[in-house]
DNA sequence: TTCGCGGGTGGGAGCGTTCCCATCAGGTTG
DNA sequence: CAACCTGATGGGAACGCTCCCACCCGCGAA
């Protein structure tokens, strides 16, 4: 009792003198109505405090106004990486304007991932941001079949098919290994990310480059993968200075596996430059407060949240557009870690 | 083309030889259905790939499914205060199980606080959770008139009507003011959060509460207000200083903005733990990096998240139950710089 | 004058569900 | 044996909107 039933598009018709259609005309901005009518409906809208039901224009039109943002990670992620945060930040700046609403889906396990596979089936959402996938990841192929616009953030492999936005990994990877050369760095190693990820396998493969233009050995005893994790970091740290003593700098795939790192020289009695400098990727907080500041790539995460939110926007509006890879740049921000 | 329709309830109950309230009564787990029929509709449904158009309920049972998560704050927050991600899963969690999506929610300007007051008035979730709620916000109330189920993360003031869950900020700074006196200090300052808010309010009362407890004296000349940024935090840290040249202890309302002072005390030459002490709050990533590691107040984040989100889906499912404050116990994490 | 045309308008149908109610079979009761 | 219940079932109506189509009116052209 007293919350008063909420005005209908019929009410506001009776309360302004006309029928149904034409109010819904207003509504949705049509021209085919006069200026009179349009005043009177509009009185009407304001006197009854009207507010269009969403759900119900919905189950006619077939649109729900809303997309997903989808972060299929163990829920350690969300949190330690500032990342997912950046991503976030860009993608509600990407929709602001809108009328869209974003959904945020984590996807932790299996269970999780069949309850996202209905939801999606049942086209609950115009379409699907997809953020950190992996090689093997069920989600694009699913989408791709159900045909609900898809945009990823990063990508599978170099030959992705699907509209994508990620930056210059490889760029990124031998700009810092190239800056650890010109201060004179000689042996180099990388904790690479995850190898079942185009970032890891990227970044690595920059490191490699870079390591070959200046006539370097790249050799696989000098990498040591890791997840992305301060732990992982830490112990490829670990099994690096184990097998080559004498390193003289390491390149990390991301500034948390770096603070790892960091931590693991600190504990070995390395100093950080001194004995062996240190490169992170991401320029995120973490790398602004550690001990010392790292020297870290800068992607432009929040731009890539809102480049792939406008893509998709896009691929919303007109369907079967041309598919747009997209490649952003990465910058060095040297500090004292090198 | 391609694409062939959906099948819908009508199509499932057809291939199933039954009526359309039959398939919705499997579909919605009644019990008076015969077990054959019941079987039929089963097997029709994985046969047709059928799944239920939500939309469709929604508009008829009006509810949504889904609640929404607001983060009332200028953007530059969300991303460098790992709090948030942290509220975010915590959420995400307290969904895990059930039906409910999360709609992800920023609010930067008036527009947009516009925007979302109209998305409320439309009643487009079943739900809302409010995180960091300032004292004069103008949602809580417009949620109260609107009747809308709502949790607060936080308060705006200790007398707040409003389910809400928070952590005991007054006792988590008291804790981290006997622990500096008990370090030796004499001499302790704050850096405070904002004023507005209850978590700058409580905090700096724990601040004041065990000064008086030790017989100090807890003088507003060793109070600097800032806006828990970084940046914030530096200048803070900046006036202090010159205010109380002597200060040897300085308790921060939050790790970022002691990372601020940390950086300023660095700049002016003074060593930490050495010459001056600093506590944080929060213990967030950026408290184990700094240099030295932060000595922090750690507050149950994620547990909040979860929390606010069972006592939303509670207050859902059993209207006007009654109200629900939940205090969560804080601890201190000693590191090296105390 | 008649016809055609096009802007402005409103009613009916339909989107895919759930809920209310009527119906029906088969058993139990007095 | 009639009256009644009880469990299982299905059709109609409704949720609030958009879209199709028919309609009306006033105008210029034939």
């Amino acid at each position: 009792m007293g919350a008063t039933q909420r005005p209908t598009i019929k009410t506001v018709a009776a309360r302004a003198g006309v029928g149904r259609t034409t109010v819904s005309r207003v509504l949705n901005g049509s021209p085919l109505v006069s200026d009179e009518a349009r005043a009177a409906v509009q009185a009407a809208i304001a006197e009854l405090g009207y507010v269009p039901n969403s759900v119900a224009r919905s189950l006619v039109t077939s649109r729900t106004d809303s997309i997903a943002l989808v972060i299929p990670e163990s829920e350690s992620r969300l949190g330690s990486e500032p990342y997912f945060s950046a991503v976030i930040r860009g993608v509600s700046n990407g929709l602001a304007g809108t009328q869209i609403q974003l959904l945020l889906t984590l996807v932790r396990d299996r269970r999780e991932l069949d309850q996202l596979t209905r939801f999606l089936t049942a086209r609950r959402v115009d379409g699907v941001l997809l953020v950190s996938v992996h090689r093997d990841d069920p989600l694009p192929g699913l989408l791709e079949k159900l045909g609900l616009p898809t945009v990823l953030a990063g990508r599978r492999s170099p030959a992705e098919p699907l509209n994508h936005v990620h930056s210059d990994n490889v760029g990124g990877a031998r700009e810092a290994v190239r800056h650890l050369l010109e201060r004179g760095r000689t042996r180099i190693a990388t904790i690479a990310g995850p190898q079942d990820m185009d970032v890891g396998d990227s970044r690595l493969q920059g490191w490699r480059e870079a390591l070959r233009d200046a006539g370097r050995e790249a050799g696989e005893s000098l990498v040591a993968p890791a997840d992305f994790t301060e732990e992982g970091g830490r112990s490829a740290m670990r099994s690096l200075l184990e097998r080559h003593p004498r390193l003289d700098a390491v390149f990390a795939a991301s500034d948390v596996m770096a603070a790892g790192a960091l931590a693991e020289l600190r504990r070995q009695g390395r100093r950080v430059p001194d004995d062996v400098a240190v490169v992170g990727f991401d320029d995120s907080i973490v790398a602004r407060h550690t001990d010392p500041p790292l020297t870290s790539v800068r992607q432009p995460v929040e731009e890539i949240g809102r480049t792939i939110t406008e893509l998709l926007l896009q691929e919303i509006g007109e369907r079967g557009s041309a598919r747009h890879h997209v490649l952003l740049p990465t910058s060095l921000v040297v500090r004292d870690s090198t």
